[in-house]
DNA sequence: ATGGAAATGAAAACCATTTTCATTTGTGAT
DNA sequence: ATCACAAATGAAAATGGTTTTCATTTCCAT
């Protein structure tokens, strides 16, 4: 029934947050694991259709996967370097909470970040 | 300055609501009109670097662009039906702000995206 | 061991988007 | 009007994430 990959899952568990199919795949082979960047593309998908992973778009296209009910935190990132910090959701919970009941949706998530120039930069 | 074709615009307003670049380009070449995909591109991209279209992501991958308001704001987006309701930011505003100077950083931005399942889906 | 189903992955296909570059169009000066 | 130069255009090629194909390998029940 799974046609998941329990490595896959296992790797974005350790990514502790949001991470792409192609970054998957890189944390992968850097550990030393054998295996086709086919296979966590149809891992990924699975684990989306069981509803076991969130999907999500990024700017630029890439779709990001993330465990389901992973507490999630936010990242604060700077446009020059990089350098991603991770902080605190704070009001953006009870906010968003607000909005998607005032306008009746149900199973929400959210996503936020911050960027700008970091200290160094 | 303006990169973007007047008739782009124009057609994008006529469709009145959310739409790809390839069904912009496809409406134009329905209504007669002689433009190249390229110059479509160009002008949807040019539109959203001066802020005057939103530009989210459908789930296949596709850009799609729609006429926006002049506030700032951010969006409540269903997961399935893709409908994109725009929403204030309340308390992020000052999260991001008390965020980003409580890590040194300058000249910060953020985005935001609430996302689940509408009412009728 | 044996046969069939499921999993795998390398390579090719896919497709929206971006880039390249040669050509056309617009504009201002003379 | 003519010339020169910048901006706009678009056909074609390149890009890159994702999906499909298909031959091979792995599993598992008999």
């Amino acid at each position: 029934m799974s046609r998941s990959n329990p490595r896959v899952l296992n790797t974005l568990e350790r990514a502790g947050g949001f991470a792409s199919a192609q970054e998957v795949y890189q944390l992968m082979q850097r550990a030393g694991e054998s295996i086709g960047l086919t296979t966590v593309y149809r891992s990924l998908q699975s684990l989306a259709d069981d509803k076991i992973v969130d999907v999500l778009r990024r700017d630029d296209g890439e779709s990001i996967y993330r465990l389901c009910g992973t507490t999630h935190h936010h990242h604060l990132v700077c446009k020059s370097c990089g350098d991603a910090i991770e902080i605190p959701g704070g009001a953006i919970e009870k906010w968003a909470k607000s909005m998607a009941e005032e306008h009746g949706f149900r199973d929400v998530g959210h996503s936020a970040e911050i960027y700008g120039l970091c200290s160094k930069c």
